[in-house]
DNA sequence: TCTCTTTTTGCAACCGGTTGCAAAAAGGTG
DNA sequence: CACCTTTTTGCAACCGGTTGCAAAAAGAGA
């Protein structure tokens, strides 16, 4: 059925060499074979096999895209834009999702059986330990959204969590709000635990302001709302750093449930802003992430591992901005 | 650097086709042999190389899946569902991003190129001779979302968009509105043409009843909501059944920015029921299309395909129903 | 036209696996 | 224990490509 090497070779009448270099570039083939070889190529509507390519050339140009967080629309944004910077390049992502709970080595395993050139890993609640498996095993690996180390030992490309919690606490400050809440994404993500540090220690300084704290179960609109309609249970606080944009958008549903009006009853601010978070219908206040020179830099760093494994590893981080809507009062 | 077959055989001292067959399921080895050639496996760490293998069994167990569309967030959760599902069945997807424009020749290419062992077509916009270019290279295929043919060339999973206008159409006509508007997707999609059919078909016999239409560019917030805005130069129609719930959600931010009030001024109904719709900020009316079982049923059918890639073409329809929310006024 | 150099081509081995076939080993029966 | 049957194993060829090497062809120079 499908047509091979050979085919093509014995129709043109010439070696199977020759056709293979045809289609290998930086070979070095005569004019006149190259328009025979071509030619019944053509005729026989012949395209090289990939797999049995990479088998000698150890190059798949198949790239594991790795996530867990199929759930917050931001997502999509990621999927899409990882897709068609990879697809730029020649490169093919291959997906693994796993949202439905994860096992470091057969994560890892998969990846392997398939011979990828390298992974992705597109997550900000995975653990460090999860992208070093990958290097552990030999395949080069870019952990994107991911906390960077001071001596990273694998690339990590992301922004500086810690300082996108000290810009929330000093933007909340500066309009005035005294007592704060953080609203933090699962409480054991890296990217929780940063953002509470910089937010905590902003606030350090300022005996005069209070801070409460707690966290939702996922990133996700139902998580932020069920667990602000818990705190809602006590009197609220002024306003609220929350994990991210849709965590920050179920909270505003609870707070709508509940009678409170935003901004004026309380003050709402995430981070990401993603696509949704500038609907006019939603207008939320938040750290704008640059997701897309994140992703274009990992693509970039994928790519030069591919021609250099040895690469030593390096961490990228992008600073944020706050993109003001609706959903802080106004600046004293 | 990697372990390979021989690897093992040399240490656990037996031919490599033993070694072989202990990795084959289904193949006939003494309990002796499997412990000799299991324990040398996992001293060196070895695992089978998929795309090897692939070469001789002629499987990849590699799924194309193609969609046009990541700028919808209804698709990251046809994604998720996707990528779990195939996982569940162990197979591999590879994501094929055409959003950026395609070409039906490349496309079928890279498919071929990485010997998928089936696609599938995951979008509503692209043509039916889209996933009929896979069938004709030989690559089994099913279009997700797709248009049914009275004798479908491939097997096309989806709903019964016809009947999704007439649904739209007694519905609002059920709750008084008179004077209607269709604001589609994109007007060559297949999905549009289906369900302004059925909407007007509905509308036919009621000659009280008007109705004017237009098309947004895309399926997206940005297009909804700019042509919902270009709309209301002129005076509103009393309700608007919108392409999708992206859409619908553009509009209805275009309408609040005119001043007017949803459902009070105007109805709003959409299709989809994607996880945002019932959001309580949006509390969308909408027609549910049950993309978790179209999903399950297009995985099913790959699948078959792989086991029976002359199965006859079918077309799956699922039932849809209105889910109501907050868009629509009463019923009278 | 005849060397000498450079380019092009084919041979054969290899990448990491699978599999049909026949030989070897194990098991059953009288 | 000899004989026949069944199971297990290894050999060798193959899947669809690439590539080092040497032979053949082409081009350059005298």
């Amino acid at each position: 059925m499908a047509v091979t090497l050979k085919d093509v070779a014995v129709r043109a009448q010439v070696s199977r060499s020759a056709v293979s270099r045809v289609f290998t570039d930086g070979a070095s083939v005569s004019p006149k074979m190259r328009r025979k070889v071509e030619k019944a190529a053509r005729e026989l509507g012949y395209s090289p096999n990939f797999l049995a390519r990479s088998l000698t050339t150890r190059r798949t140009k198949l790239i594991g895209l790795v996530s867990n967080n199929f759930h917050n629309p931001i997502f999509l944004e990621v999927f899409d834009l990882f897709t068609r910077g990879l697809q730029d390049r020649g490169l093919r992502p291959l997906l693994l999702n796993l949202s439905g709970g994860y096992d470091v080595a057969s994560a890892v395993g998969m990846m392997r059986q398939y011979s990828v050139d390298g992974v992705i890993v597109a997550s900000s609640t995975l653990p460090p330990d999860f992208a070093l498996a990958f290097r552990d095993a030999g395949v080069p690996v870019v952990h994107s959204f991911g906390r960077a180390a001071r001596s990273p030992q694998v690339h990590v490309v992301g922004i500086d969590n810690v300082e996108c919690g000290r810009i929330a606490a000093r933007e909340l400050v500066g309009r005035g709000y005294r007592r704060l809440a953080f609203l933090g994404g699962p409480e054991a993500a890296t990217s929780t635990e940063d953002r509470l540090a910089g937010f905590r220690e902003e606030l350090a300084s300022r005996p005069d302001i209070t801070l409460t704290q707690s966290f939702a179960e996922t990133y996700s609109f139902a998580a932020g709302r069920a667990e602000m309609l818990r705190l809602l249970s006590d009197p609220p606080a002024e306003a609220y750093f929350c994990g991210d944009d849709v965590l920050s958008i179920g909270a505003m549903s609870a707070a709508r449930e509940a009678g409170l009006r935003v901004p004026e009853d309380l003050g709402i601010i995430g981070l990401n802003d993603m696509e949704i978070a500038g609907w006019e219908n939603i207008a939320l206040t938040t750290i704008r992430q640059p997701i897309d020179a994140i992703i274009r830099s990992s693509i970039e760093l994928i790519a030069a591992m591919l021609e250099d494994p040895e690469r030593p590893p390096e961490a990228r981080l992008f600073p944020c901005d706050i993109v003001e809507r609706a959903t802080l009062r106004a600046r004293i």
